[in-house]
DNA sequence: AAGGTGACCCTAT
DNA sequence: CATAGGGCCACCT
């Protein structure tokens, strides 16, 4: 099984309503410290996919979502996809990731939640 | 084959 | 807050 089908299979399961960090998607994916290939491998699913991933439910560490030109648009679409899910953006763009986070239970490393 | 790039992340300044 | 440097690895010249 490659790697991206590992990292696709978890970011289908972030819920409704929730986000997940790059790196968190990694670890998950027995990827850790690998966070940048998660970022390849949902941008190639935005850009042209049939597949049915909530791609814009994962934001990076620090909760905002990354702006790139080469997204063509994409990168404000995932803005609107998360705040029509109910996600809240404070002044700084940022999510507030203690509140709308997704926890799991197999997660390497307990972090100050 | 080798070097540059990037939806990243962490630490230091 | 912004910037810089190091690490990560698949892809594209």
């Amino acid at each position: 099984m490659s790697s991206y089908a590992q990292i696709y299979a978890i970011v289908r399961r972030i819920p409704y309503g929730k986000v997940a960090t790059y790196g968190q998607i990694a670890e998950l994916a027995n990827l850790a410290g690998k966070a940048r290939l998660v970022g390849y491998a949902l941008f190639q699913v935005a850009s042209g996919s049939d597949e049915d991933i909530p791609w814009q439910r994962v934001v990076n560490a620090r909760g905002k979502i990354s702006y790139s030109a080469l997204r063509r648009g994409n990168d404000h679409l995932q803005y609107t996809l998360l705040v029509q899910e109910g996600i809240e953006f404070d002044a700084d763009g940022a999510i507030n990731l203690q509140k709308f986070r997704w926890h799991t239970h197999h997660q390497p490393h307990s972090e100050t939640v």
